[in-house]
DNA sequence: GATGAATGAGCTTTCATTCAT
DNA sequence: AATGAATGAAAGCTCATTCAT
């Protein structure tokens, strides 16, 4: 029973960010997504009490999906340079093949203040993602890879440059897919951050 | 006469601009607008035919502004070293002194891709500001400091570095001033970009 | 259920078909239909997706209560001579009892090009009406009563002289009741139309 | 000067007439009108006080255009019959040459009761056109070649069904040019109306 | 839990008319 | 006479949310 609940909510999660990815939060409306789930408009109000509150438990979902991969690469036993890329892989990967996350993160988290402002204050709903980015940090640190350093401004560096990558990329203006950017943004990244 | 009428769009930009950048392209209203420029409701669609125009008007304008900082960088006699420190500077500068116009870019104009789709395809309406960036780049890589990479590649790293440190300025999650930040993120972007 | 939205469907249509009629398309307003139907404006468009689609729909519902008049006296075993008679009589007395029908084709339909341009072109939307006008005429031809003529012109004469009729009524110009115009009228039909 | 002030009126009326025929009343904007005439908005109040006084001000210039060709076809001394011809021929032939007029009073004049209430009442501003009609008709009677009958329903033969025909071409409805229905239609109504 | 009709505030846009110049 | 910026009321339509069933 319990569970069931459970597998609508999500399957509505899923739907949803789709749909704001691809539209935005304000093109989005609950019809839409309450026919893209086959469900009927009040019902979607058991599940969730609001847009808004849908919104927010779609950012917490992904941040705790992107921090699962960072933690599998954070886990292995290979050098920071090797965590770099990976990281760069995993995440372009991601881009690639659900291409709805990371928009939604640069598209409707980042950009709709409004939206998130109760209930998302600091980091509070990206905590599981930004994690391992600072576990990532601070182990390079600690090993002597990476020069000591504020860690909002290699975080600024590492998710910026990812994200306009991205950005890039969604407005068609890069010329080449965005694997052949692995190289040289990981090396331009772990050039940066190392001692 | 023609002057008025060109002064009077131009406070309808400014106005427009600061209420888009602190509530969101959606959350503000034409007569929100209107009010703040202390004008009619009809008489705002003189000066402009749409809100879309509105806001498709206001990044070009903003366009416009930032290149012609940066091109007066570019012009200067210095290293590339000193360039990309006196750009991170004129960024955060602006982002202090007029916050609205990088909240716009990151949060109007990147994010609300619908709004822009007709009339500002790929970089048309952010052709002034990206031109000074390219010609950075370019001048480095001529002078023997920049390494030969793609441009788009280096673009992401300079922007979106610049763009994610503003934003988590906006999400007062940095410790620091920006300000603070400008040793450590200027030396980031010269170690990655040079050769 | 499924009876009880068709229902408000035609509740909507009779009142906007009343209002239409008195008021004009344009000076007829959607607060003005939903507070006639006693429903909100924003539930109106559960029925009808737009004002147009709604004027689109109310003609189709003449046309169908028309035609079906029309083929009750085109059923009836009689001389043409009779059946031209009753359809003067018939259109009369729904100018009488039910003016907005009549009112509706001459002031809505017909002058209002813009508004059935789309769905309505040619007598899409009026085709169950002129269908037994024309069977009227080839019956009148087959039988040997009416004179083999272009039907354009049979039926330009006998629906422009009716609608020229009711029209004139409207403007309070006749100095009768429609009724005591049926003898002349009929008559003056028939004798144009006969071999 | 009294002149040069007649002529602009002219102008607006023609210019006004084109364009309230073409698009309708509600559709045709002031300023439409103005930049037709090429004049400014504000100026157009100078020659009429509303749109409203507009609109009438043109049916009484085509009631008295209408009203002195069909005066000059009264005026020949020709039979009935031959009359009768003449009318519908100069009707079909404006409808052709200046189909501003006649679609103004089907669709526009006989269409928007609320504009021509006030002013217009009865056949106040298409006097001269029906009084013509009236002569005809008279005439006709006078001299023995026509039924004596209630002029309204010779009036209302007699232009319901010119209209109806001006409509169905309208409407590009009718298979051939009107031209070719003058035969049958002039023989229709001088049968409908002749003892 | 599920349905979808119903609400009503709010949005963008239009336009006849006025008025300062 | 002429201009056109300015006004402001009103229109069509949308949509998050509620609620009777």
């Amino acid at each position: 029973m319990i569970d069931k609940k459970q597998l609508k909510k999500e399957q509505i999660i899923q739907s949803a960010l789709e749909l704001f990815a691809a539209k935005g939060f304000y093109n989005t409306t609950i019809p839409d997504i309450a026919l893209a789930v086959k469900m009927s408009v009040g019902n979607m109000y058991n599940y969730f009490t609001s847009k808004d509150v849908l919104a927010k438990e779609i950012i917490k979902y992904i941040s705790v999906y992107l921090g699962q991969k960072l933690r599998e690469i954070n886990e292995e036993d290979i050098s920071t340079k090797e965590k770099t890329r990976k990281i760069v892989e995993i995440y372009f990967k991601i881009a690639s093949l659900k291409p709805e996350m990371i928009d939604y993160f640069l598209r409707i988290y980042l950009s709709n203040r409004e939206v998130f402002k109760d209930g998302c204050e600091g980091m509070i709903c990206v905590n599981e993602f930004v994690t391992e980015i600072m576990i990532y940090f601070e182990e390079g640190v600690k090993c002597g890879d990476l020069r000591e350093q504020d860690f909002f401004s290699a975080f600024g560096l590492f998710m910026g440059y990812l994200g306009g990558m991205v950005f890039l990329k969604g407005e068609n203006i890069l010329p080449r897919e965005l694997d052949a950017y692995i190289d040289d943004i990981s090396h331009n990244i772990y050039k940066a951050l190392s001692v």
